[in-house]
DNA sequence: AGCCCTAAGCTTTTT
DNA sequence: GCTTAGGGCT
């Protein structure tokens, strides 16, 4: 199958190398001193210190452009590797507008696990796998576990199959399979970790899958062990490039080094400041050993930026200076004036919301000093994605248009995962986890024990769940309804499988076919909960998103890779999303809330990994005020709930490492006048950098006491908006059936009423779920 | 088999 | 404080 087709792009190279040299290098011209150094070292092995908006990619494209160009190597004989697929199409686009042409042929441009995929698949016996593996996602990865460890009779409440799966990804990172496993590790889970992964990975085998990280790992495997397999993708690939090589594993590090083993001409690309994955498993010692690796290497540090003003730079390096062990890198711009660092406190984290709602919208307008932002120039980076929610209720109220970035993916979605199950499922009967997924997807009266007979029935005669199954029904096993149902849905399963063979039957037809018929597509139509409606619109663009495909088994191998969440929703709004969802990203104003200590810095990063803990939470902060252009604000506040328990909080040591000439210490205004804020506020005004007086005026008996009444009852700092919607709910309860208006979402009809959250059917927005309190009553709304 | 209640847990995230 | 998963109950 596709595995036969991808090998094509090995012959024809689409696109002559003679026609290419006859052009000019004008990319040359483009370049500075440093990038077109870069770009002109082809040979051996380079590596590339691209500081934050230095021009990295443009150095990468032009690259390529010129390997091809200067005849070395056709399109189809460079490796390049990203790790996220945005990356990879970014780089595919950007070529092809370098060369002025579209190409078909760069097959080798895509993530790790891309090309892997594409490799195993040729090479999968090695492994002892088949070439149409299936590829689990982390859920089923999950489930897998926890069957492994409830049949060894072990208690998963005190032993969690998620900590063992924690536990057998990383070391898939580092490259080990059971075998290699150091003495070291053997206490993890309860001492039966490694014993755990052996039986994982040859049940993984029996199931013909594979996880995520064994798409490296078994590469690896193989190139170790067949040296002709190596050896002859050492001879394809004769250039390779890696962005984002401060992020890379020990699996992926070691795939390189083998693929690179022979020619040498490997060119990495990275910057050791912005590596913020430490915690799944990327090494920054990867990039920090280049030149051990690969002796004689060319270095190239690329340190003008051209998307700051130097006063965000200097807070930039200024901070990450604090970090030891740096390959050392100073950013530099010809960029002049613009502004300060800004800098505030603020009582809790409802207030730091309410002030950057209306600091933005002050700033659509023009506001200190500074000129006019539209909203989709300004982004909120927080640390943790539970920041979001101070943030989008606030805007929520104030009709603040954003959009938030990341979030569940996708093809995480229940219904998704349901209806690739059902497609997984047809296409390879033999997929166990997808079909206990879906046999009582949806209540089909198939219980525990129902199911139980239906595994212990294969798996004493040897057979697949389904067989099994039907094994089941035919010797009457089961009873009743339930027996019925599966009977019905087993034939369904056959008949499906079939028309998958034929020519005449559409898969995207045969998709809404196996949807509508396993009365799935009814499931979600007969639930009255207000997600249904989203959901049944999933499922259909998940239909649509079939027709690029052409058949359901080549939508299946490329969908748990490729897919994802690309929301296309465009116009004026504000983005909202995790430090690390905004790597590679620039915005001309930033907004990073919640500089606080044990939050940013994250506690747990710090606990878990002391001081390197420290330096990658460092470096988050650098990433952070490096992906603004000219304005860029910091804020921390005094209170935060932690876990519903409210928490005083400290100024993040992050804070102290600003230089002081770059920041501008900001106040609120018309706050703070006296009362408990002044308190926090003296200590950010006056002594910024003097940790002791902060830490007496947090810790003075008055604080402590203020503490302590506030654990009652927190204090809300008065302010217009909050009394007037505080008074309107004095007078109005709410009722179902009431018309009531929401400054949003318009007029509409409460529908429901789930403690302080209220289901309105809107007049204009359809069914929505809100907070009570910003919501009145539609005959209260004073104009 | 389905519903309700309690308990535990709880960054960051790609593939 | 909020969600979610699993056990126990009906």
């Amino acid at each position: 199958m596709s595995s036969f087709d991808e090998m094509d792009a090995f012959e024809g190279a689409s696109l002559s190398s003679r026609a290419m040299a006859a052009r000019g290098t004008p990319y040359l011209d483009d370049l500075n001193p440093a990038q077109r150094d870069a770009v002109e070292a082809l040979d051996g092995p380079v590596l590339m210190l691209a500081g934050a908006g230095t021009g990295k990619t443009k150095a990468l494209t032009s690259r390529i452009v010129h390997l091809l160009n200067t005849g070395r190597a056709r399109p189809n004989e460079i490796l390049s590797v990203t790790f996220t697929n945005k990356a990879a199409r970014e780089m595919k686009s950007r070529v092809g507008r370098l060369l002025g042409q579209q190409i078909e042929g760069m097959p080798w441009l895509g993530t790790f696990h891309s090309i892997c995929v594409k490799l195993l698949r040729r090479h999968a016996e090695l492994v002892g796998l088949k070439s149409n593996f299936t590829i689990l996602d982390t859920d089923d990865q999950l489930r897998l576990l926890k069957q492994l460890v409830r049949a060894a009779g072990i208690d998963d409440k005190r032993w969690p199959a998620r900590q063992l799966a924690g536990v057998i990804d990383q070391w898939k990172n580092r490259a080990w399979t059971p075998d290699a496993v150091p003495v070291a590790e053997a206490g993890a889970y309860n001492d039966r970790g490694v014993e755990f992964y052996a039986q994982y990975q040859a049940r993984l085998k029996e199931l013909n899958a594979v996880d995520f990280g064994d798409l490296l790992l078994h590469m690896v495997t193989i190139f170790q062990t067949h040296d002709d397999v190596l050896e002859q993708y050492r001879r394809w690939f004769r250039y390779i490039l890696v962005d984002e090589y401060q992020d890379t594993n020990v699996a992926q590090y070691m795939w390189l080094r083998l693929l690179a083993g022979g020619h040498r001409n490997i060119c990495c690309v990275g910057d050791d400041d912005q590596s913020i994955y430490g915690w799944r498993g990327a090494e920054v010692g990867n990039i920090l050993r280049f030149e051990k690796d690969f002796p004689g290497a060319k270095v190239v540090r690329l340190e003008q930026n051209y998307r700051s003003t130097p006063h965000i730079l200097a807070a930039a390096s200024g901070v990450i200076r604090g970090n030891q062990g740096r390959l050392g890198k100073e950013l530099w711009t010809d960029a002049q004036d613009g502004h300060k660092v800004r800098l505030i406190g603020h009582w809790d984290g409802e207030e730091e919301a309410r002030w950057i709602g209306e600091e933005i919208e002050a700033m659509q307008g023009g506001t200190r000093g500074m000129r006019p932002f539209g909203l989709d120039e300004i982004a909120i980076l927080v640390r943790a994605s539970h920041q979001m929610r101070a943030f989008e209720d606030r805007f929520l109220t104030i009709g603040l248009p954003y959009r938030v970035i990341g979030g569940p993916r996708f093809y995480e979605r229940m219904e998704i995962r349901d209806a690739m199950a059902y497609f997984r499922v047809v296409v390879s009967p033999a997929d166990d986890l997808a079909f206990e997924r879906i046999v009582n997807t949806p209540k089909r009266g198939l219980g525990d024990k129902a199911i139980q007979t239906i595994q212990r029935c294969a798996r004493d005669n040897g057979l697949t769940l389904v067989e099994g199954a039907r094994l089941a029904v035919e010797d009457k096993l089961l009873s009743g309804k339930g027996a019925a149902q599966l009977a019905f849905l087993l034939e369904n399963l056959t008949r499906w499988g079939r028309m998958t063979g034929d020519a005449d039957v559409d898969h995207t037809e045969l998709a809404g076919m196996i949807l509508d018929e396993s009365g799935y597509t009814e499931m979600w139509q007969n639930d009255k909960t207000p997600e249904a409606p989203g959901r049944l619109e999933n499922l259909k663009e998940l239909v649509n998103h079939l027709e690029e495909f052409e058949n359901l088994q080549g939508f299946l191998e490329h969908v748990s890779l490729v897919m994802d969440n690309e929301s296309d929703e465009s116009g004026q709004k504000v983005s909202i999303m995790t430090l690390h969802a905004a790597k590679g990203l620039e915005f001309p104003a930033v907004f990073l809330p919640g500089w606080e200590d044990g939050l940013f810095p994250s506690q747990r990063s710090m606990d878990e990994s002391g001081l390197k803990g420290v330096e990658e939470e460092r470096r988050l902060a650098y990433v952070g005020i490096t992906r603004a252009e000219e304005c860029c604000t910091i804020s921390f506040v005094s209170n935060r709930r932690v876990f519903g328990q409210w928490q005083s909080q400290m100024p993040g040591r992050f804070v102290d490492e600003l230089p002081e000439e770059h920041v501008e210490v900001l106040t609120p205004p018309g706050l703070y006048g006296g009362g408990f804020g002044a308190a926090g506020m003296g200590a950010v005004g006056s002594d910024l950098h003097d940790r002791a007086a902060e830490a007496n005026v947090y810790n003075s008996p008055g604080w402590r006491r203020l503490q302590a009444r506030r654990d009652q009852r927190p204090i809300s700092q008065p302010s217009e908006t909050r009394n007037t919607v505080i008074d309107l709910q004095a007078v109005s309860a709410h009722t179902v059936g009431e018309r009531v208006f929401h400054q949003k979402f318009g007029y509409g009809r409460i529908e429901a009423i789930e403690g302080d959250k209220l289901e309105i059917a809107f007049e204009k927005a359809g069914v929505k779920k809100v907070v009570a309190k910003y919501v009145m009553a539609a005959d209260d709304i004073p104009f």
